[in-house]
RNA sequence: GGUACUCUGGCAGAACGGUUAUGCGUGGGCCUGCAAAGCCUAUACAAGGGGGUUCGACUCCCUCGGGUACCUCCA
């Protein structure tokens, strides 16, 4: 398949071979995840979930910055300990994305826990003289590593001259970026330069190679961490290993809300956990598929409820496959068509839009067969088709117990029998309660049919 | 200011040097006791502005303009 690389600014192709190493840059754990994190994890989730059913095998590390000036700082104001603060984003972090159907990664290394591998790394560095101690820390000297500015195609004179904040006395350079900064105060960790912790960038070089090798497959994240983070993993990781890095550096394009950025100060983010309550994670996650990934998108009321729309026929069309009766078919749909759509839009650089129509026209070919009752032998083909594009795109109706079905078809029953007798009111009020239950009867010709709704709050809001 | 990405019909959003993308929405219809949902059907000849290349450009080039991101907090 191919994939666009932010390194080489063109499409890479990726073999899926029997193991694929994606690395991806997680959160820092010192507040809940929002809306934006929540597209960037569930794109690369819908890639490994793509990998994964043409069979590789796929080795998934997502890290969890759990040392930060933003964790610490908060343990200050609530007087409590980066650990509490992070262990406590970490348990939330699994709430949110446990819910939005994101596969778990094949790990979850931590920053705070690789301490060991992070001091080695820079031992190493400062042995190759790449990296210094100086009075308030270990930095890397850019100066050092010529093609620094590759991945976001920036010029170090351009930087050096752009540097706006004020110059600290104790790096050589402008642009050198800490590896290891001294401080007494926790949490720190003693080491051969002085007690401390470790910078932002070292753990995610330090951990993807630890864990996937001194070159993989794909490392990716937001577009917002092409520069500095990714550049200065590269600077570092690559002057480790004198080796390339990642294979394939993908990003994934930036939330806006109702075409604002989302920041803290215009008070707009929107919390996973709160969208979650309105929308569910369903329709979530095909508003964050419904564009390019490299693209942004725009968080507006609007696009989510066409989201719910499509949600509707989706549930609609899987409760048709469920309850339909097999009999001759009378016209077939060409599964394999819509299946080698699917596939080869997710080819073509994860292009889920894409995919989403072939998925879409599947839905509404299976829809209009069954409106003309036309639905025959086929419909378990069509059904596991159905079944995996939604497992790709991690879409989930939710399971129905044995007994709720006996209980269903015997208020449908009851109100059959009330509707022959044209009792409508009595028969109505049946119906009435089976909504109550987010069950919605549907009368076709001679027959009725029942779809289990998902209850999506925001709709009772319209 | 610099760099990168981007600009398609009311909205979302693709492909492609020359054919209707598609979806949502909207109008009409079918089904139904009614409704909802679904289905059918109709509807937008759209490409930020201006140049150029070409027999022909939404697609390539130039230029002007808008947007978003980044320029050591950021998914």
């Amino acid at each position: 398949m191919k994939i666009q690389d932010t390194l080489r600014s063109a499409e890479q192709e990726l073999e899926i071979i029997d193991k694929i190493r994606i690395y991806l840059c997680g959160v820092t754990v010192y507040d809940d995840s929002h809306i934006g994190h929540a597209r960037t994890i569930i794109v690369f989730d819908v890639l490994r979930r793509y990998l994964e059913n043409k069979g590789a095998s796929v080795q998934f590390i997502q890290n969890f910055t759990d040392v930060d000036d933003k964790i610490i700082n908060k343990a200050k104001t609530e007087n409590s300990t980066a650990n509490q603060i992070s262990a406590r984003y970490i348990e939330n972090y699994f709430r949110d994305f446990d819910s939005l159907n994101v596969k778990r990664a094949t790990a979850y290394p931590k920053a705070t826990e690789h301490i060991t591998e992070i001091q080695e790394f820079i031992k190493k560095l400062i042995a190759s003289n790449v990296a210094y101690v100086s009075q308030n820390g270990v930095y890397f000297s850019v100066a050092k590593f010529p093609e620094y500015g590759k991945l976001s195609k920036k010029n170090i004179d351009e930087l050096q001259s752009g540097v706006r904040i004020e110059v600290d006395e104790n790096k050589q350079d402008p642009l050198d970026f800490a590896l290891w900064k001294f401080s007494n105060e926790e949490p720190t960790w003693d080491s051969p330069w002085g007690k401390g912790r470790p910078g932002w960038h070292i753990e995610c070089s330090a951990m993807s190679i630890k864990y996937l090798g001194e070159s993989f497959e794909i490392h990716g994240g937001g577009r917002d961490l092409i520069f500095p983070h990714h550049e200065n993993e590269i600077a570092q990781s690559e002057s480790f290993t004198t080796k390339q890095f990642a294979k394939i550096w993908m990003h994934v394009g930036m939330v806006t809300i109702n075409g604002e950025k989302m920041s803290k100060s215009l008070g707009n983010i929107k919390t996973i956990n709160h969208v979650l309550q309105n929308w569910g994670a369903n329709i979530i996650r095909l508003f964050c598929l419904s564009g390019h990934y490299s693209k942004p998108i725009d968080y507006t009321e609007e696009l989510l409820r066409e989201n719910l729309v499509k949600w509707r026929q989706i549930e609609m069309c899987y409760y048709e496959l469920i309850h339909s009766k097999l009999g001759n078919v009378e016209e077939t749909i060409d599964v394999e068509r819509w299946s080698n759509d699917f596939d080869s839009a997710l080819e073509s650089d994860l292009n889920t839009h894409l995919a989403l129509t072939a998925f879409f026209t599947l839905v509404k070919e299976t829809n209009r067969l069954a409106a003309e009752g036309k639905l025959g032998t086929d419909t378990n083909k069509i059904k596991a088709e159905m079944e995996r594009m939604m497992d790709i795109l991690g879409l989930k109706i939710p399971e129905i117990t044995l007994k709720e079905k006996e209980r269903i078809d015997e208020m449908i029953y009851s109100r059959e029998k009330l509707r022959h007798e044209k009792k409508f009111q009595e028969a109505d009020r049946i119906r009435d309660k089976l909504n109550d239950m987010n069950i919605e009867l549907i009368d076709h010709k001679g027959r009725t049919i029942w779809v289990r709704k998902e209850r999506i709050n925001a709709e009772s809001n319209f």
